[in-house]
DNA sequence: ACAATAGTGTCTGTTAGACACTATGCC
DNA sequence: GGCATAGTGTCTAACAGACACTATTGT
C-alpha cells in the first residue's frame, strides 16, 4: 500500500466592505509558511468531521469564530508540489459572509480583509485557488442568488443590487434587475416589514429574505 | 498526527452508442464489492502521479485502455461512510470518448455500457456521482463544444447537432443550433473537407474540428 | 428528375436593457 | 414643496425558435 496523500480543506471566504469585495485571510500559526497570511485551512479529522463540508464548517468556526456560513465546494487541487510537505489533496470551498456577522462578538480579530484581484503574495497554490473562487462566483451570480449571502438574512432590493454588482464589478439595469430577480423566484417579501428610513435615505424599502428552498437548493451541487 | 483518509479517483465516463448516452463501467477486481460493476476508480499513487488529473488518465489508460480522452473535474466526495474502508475521499472527474475510440485495439472488452439514467445498483456513493455527473453534463453542454468530445476528431453538424441532442435528451432547433454554435467560436472548418457521402446519405457535409483554444480551455476549471 | 440530406434566409414572439415616469418618505 | 431614494411602465433592439426555402450530392 503506497503512502496516503495529506488532505486537507480550505477556504475562501468572501465579504463585502463599503461596496467592495474582500477576501479573508488568516496568518497562519504553524509550519510551513508561519506566519503568513493564508486561506483558512486544517486537516480533516476523520473522528470529528463526517464529511469535508464538516470539515469547512468546523474550520470557519474554529478558526475563524463563523458559525452557519454559506459555504460550497469549489473544487479539489492536488499534487506533489503544492505543499513542501509531499503530495496533499486540498478539497476548496468557498464562503459568503456579511460584513455584520464579522463585526459580531466571537468572530476573530485576526481576520485580514485584502482586496482578492489582487492579494498579497500567497503561499502554496492558494493564489491560483483564489482566481479560480473568483471566477466561479461570478459566473453563478448571475443565475442564481448567491450575492444575498453577502447580506444580512432581510435585506432590501437596492441593496441585493449593489450586491451583485460588487460581485460582477458591473452596473446592472434596475428594472431589468427586479425582474431578474422575480423570474428567478428565490427570494420573497417579508409581510410588513419596510427598512428603516435612515438618516440620508428618504423613502423605506421593501425587505426581503432568501426563501427556504433557496437555501435547500444551495446544500446541493453546482 | 491524525489517520489520513484514503484517497481515490473516480471517473465517470460517457460515450454515445447509436444516438443514445452510455456510461462506461467496469466490474470490481478487488474487494470491497469484488465483481460487481463500479465507476472506474484507483488510488493516487504519489510517487507516479503528480496531479490527481494525472491519476484519471493513468486509469483510463491502465484500466480501460483509453489514452487522450478528454477529461475534467467533477467535485469530490467524501466521508466516513461511503467506503467500507473508512473515511475516504473521492476526486471524481467525469470522461467523454467517442464510441469510434472505444472500438479501437487496445481498448479494455470488460467496459460495461449502461443507461446513466438508470443505471445497475452500484456501490459505494457512485449512483450519486452518476446523478451529478450527468447534471454537470447538461449543464455545462448547452453553453460549450462539450459534446464534441463525444465525436471523432472531425465531425460534420449534424452530427454534432445529434451529439447536443443525445446528451440533452431534447431535439434542437437547426438553423439556431448553427448560429449558436457560430457565435460560440470554439470549432472551425477543416479547409477544403468534406465528409464522404456514404451509402444513404445524399449531399456531403462541411467537416469541422475544435479549435486549438476550445482544447485549451476546457483544461482549466468549470 | 427525384430523393435525401446539408445549409440559409426570414418572420415572429420573447426577453433584456434604456430610460422616463410615478411613489413615498424626510426635511 | 423640494429632494432623495424606491419602484413601475413602456419603448426598443437583440435574440431564439419556427419554418420555408435553396443547395448539393447519388441514383
Amino acid at each position: 500500500m503506497q503512502a496516503r496523500p495529506i488532505v486537507t480543506v480550505d477556504i475562501v471566504l468572501f465579504t463585502v466592505v463599503d461596496g467592495a469585495l474582500k477576501l479573508a485571510l488568516l496568518d497562519r500559526k504553524r509550519a510551513p509558511f508561519e506566519g503568513r497570511p493564508a486561506l483558512i485551512g486544517g486537516y480533516i479529522h476523520p473522528d470529528r468531521d463526517r464529511e469535508a463540508t464538516e470539515t469547512a464548517h468546523r474550520l470557519l468556526r474554529e478558526k475563524a469564530g463563523l458559525e452557519g456560513v454559506f459555504a460550497e465546494q469549489l473544487m479539489t487541487f492536488s499534487g506533489a508540489d503544492r505543499d513542501p510537505r509531499g503530495w496533499s489533496v486540498s478539497i476548496v470551498y468557498y464562503a459568503l459572509v456579511p460584513e455584520s456577522v464579522l463585526a459580531q462578538a466571537g468572530v476573530s480579530k485576526d481576520l485580514r480583509l485584502v482586496e482578492p484581484g489582487a492579494p498579497p503574495s500567497l503561499p502554496f497554490d492558494h493564489g491560483r485557488i483564489v482566481s479560480a473562487a473568483l471566477e466561479r462566483l461570478r459566473g453563478k451570480a448571475s443565475y442564481s442568488s448567491l450575492p444575498a449571502f453577502l447580506l444580512p438574512e432581510q435585506f432590501t432590493l437596492p441593496e441585493l443590487k449593489a450586491a451583485y454588482e460588487t460581485v460582477m464589478g458591473t452596473p446592472l439595469n434596475d428594472s431589468a434587475f427586479r425582474r431578474k430577480i422575480g423570474d428567478l423566484g428565490l427570494i420573497e417579501e417579508v409581510p410588513e416589514a419596510k427598512s428603516p428610513a435612515t438618516a440620508a435615505r428618504r423613502r423605506p424599502a421593501q425587505l426581503y429574505r432568501l426563501k427556504q428552498r433557496a437555501l435547500v437548493a444551495f446544500d446541493s451541487t453546482v
